[in-house]
DNA sequence: CTACCGATTGACT
DNA sequence: GTCAATCGGTAGA
């Protein structure tokens, strides 16, 4: 029996979220509840910088919300908007407030949860788009701040599919930010039919 | 306490 | 393509 990928090490999450954003499309979202596994490739995936980007949460100081992302990388932190929830893995030492946003996967196990939970049967509308993702996933606040690092309940691996090549791979502003409009933080597998957001940003 | 607003989604023209 | 629902978090009185 095929020995289980272990999750990404602290290491990977603490460097600039930029690279990190760019180096987890194409790695493996796993989440383990009591009653299931759900999988999914990384498609999409948005910086928030810790410096020069008003479109961080954590660009106006420490509040009670984006506390996790303060923290140790290798952290979720959870966030609620528009009464949904969104998924993002901090980066940078602790005390560097950046996180990466992960925005679509596309769904590898456990499809039939998925749309159990997102109550809809089209691959395309399980996890593409942030919100969506946290619903098929069974992710809200309850994981802010959870350790990715340890296996447990919610975590990221390399399961060993070769990295997406940098021609393949996309960049664009964030989508609906309206803040730092033009900074070029999104990355995403191009022309992937579960890839979030506009046409024009996609190709 | 009230007022405002958003890293969204789904329904609709 | 457009648009409104929706509510927790934050700022300000």
């Amino acid at each position: 029996m095929k020995r289980q990928p272990r999750p990404l090490p602290r290491e990977f999450y603490d460097r600039h979220p930029a690279g990190v954003a760019r180096e987890l499309l194409g790695k493996v979202l796993v989440r383990k509840t009591a009653a299931d596994v759900l999988r999914g490739r990384i498609l999409e995936a948005e910086a928030y910088l810790a410096a020069d980007d008003p479109a961080c949460h954590a660009s106006r100081g420490r509040t009670r919300k984006n506390a996790s992302m303060f923290g140790p990388p290798g952290h979720a932190y959870v966030y609620p908007i528009h009464s949904r929830f969104c998924f993002n893995v901090v980066t940078e030492p602790e005390g560097v407030a950046s996180a990466v946003l992960i925005r679509a996967v596309e769904p590898l196990a456990g499809l039939q949860q998925m749309q159990n939970r997102r109550q809809r049967q089209h691959v395309r509308d399980l996890a593409s788009g942030p919100a969506r993702l946290c619903e098929a996933f069974d992710i809200d606040r309850r994981l802010d701040g959870w350790d990715l690092t340890l296996g447990r309940q919610l975590w990221i691996v390399d399961d060993g599919a070769p990295p997406p090549l940098d021609e393949s791979v996309g960049r664009s502003s964030r989508i609906g930010v309206t803040a730092a409009e033009h900074l070029p933080l999104r990355f995403y597998i191009r022309s992937h039919a579960l890839v979030s957001g506009p046409r024009r940003l996609r190709a």
